[in-house]
DNA sequence: ATGCGATTGTTATGTTGTATCATCGGGCCA
DNA sequence: TGGCCCGATGATACAACATAACAATCGCAT
């Protein structure tokens, strides 16, 4: 498994000091700036495994920070975009933490309905199905969203 | 093929012409309404291969509606969902007339990010996959959102 | 010191989608 | 016929999501 599971149990305040880690260790790597501001706003963002809207980022941003107005966050969320640190779960316009920041790739997600948790899988059969799939309608595939809503396993009871 | 590609040049009048004939056979066997503006707004949303926003379906329908306002269009876009006859493409926020109108599914979607013609698809292979996706992260999936963007075949060059 | 580019501040506005209550109109039954 | 129900539409207001445009700041290279 790439990654904890969404649903299971366990100790967050290491899945978020992981992706922070992480972080900066690429944009270090790539000259790209992870400034205090960015940080915050991705820490925010790992909060929980459940994606987060920008206007909630918003309101946990400016607790700390006054400052913070709509396009704080925004651009805040662009920068984590392009840098793959974050995804964005266009099925419900919420942001959530990458689990594989530095492959670069669109993600594919597992939305519960019931509790929110959302996982992010990484399928390479599932990938192959989409790039084929594309082929054969003989298009140049280059974002592949993928999102599934459902139940998760801790919520199908 | 299940329908004309997106991008092919085509008597078009014949798209909408059968879309709303479908349209009324189904409404009718279900014994649901396709009143004279639920047909409209269908008729708008086929009016192209693109996906359209639900205000340029506003401003469309009050040429000859002048009491449309926004719920009046996503009321009629709402049902028009429900009834399996247009699917909304989350990634642009905006609606498309559906080609398998009757067989219930989530749409595949290719989405040209040139000209903008969004063709559905409907691929077994990729459906299977997604199932199996979704069933090894021991996840049930109901709705299946997949949404890829890129080059039509047209704009490959 | 000066200019440059990247980041952030600030104000305003654009775009997408809902909540709520009122009104209309056909079918149904007393 | 008259009253009732219910689905559809009218109408007003607002909530939620996102961007435009310009100013200010700051580090850094000339
Ligand atoms: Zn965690
Ligand atoms: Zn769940
Ligand atoms: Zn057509
Ligand atoms: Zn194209």
């Amino acid at each position: 498994m790439t990654a904890r599971a969404a649903h299971t149990s366990h100790n967050h305040r290491a899945c978020i000091d992981d992706a922070l880690a992480t972080a900066r260790a690429l944009c270090d790597e790539r000259g790209t700036q992870l400034t205090p501001l960015r940080e915050k706003v991705l820490q925010i963002v790992w909060k929980s495994h459940k994606p987060v809207g920008a206007y909630d980022v918003l309101d946990e941003l400016a607790r700390s920070h006054k400052a913070a107005r709509p396009p704080t966050v925004y651009r805040a969320l662009d920068f984590l975009m392009a840098e793959g640190l974050i995804h964005k779960i266009e099925s419900l316009n919420a942001y959530l933490g990458c689990i594989e920041a530095g492959a670069p790739h669109t993600g594919q997600f597992l939305i519960c309905r019931n509790c929110g948790a959302t996982e992010e899988i990484v399928d390479p059969k599932l990938e192959t199905a989409l790039e084929a799939a594309a082929a054969r309608a003989h298009f140049k595939a280059e974002r592949k969203i993928v999102e599934i809503s459902g139940l998760c396993a801790r919520c199908i009871v």
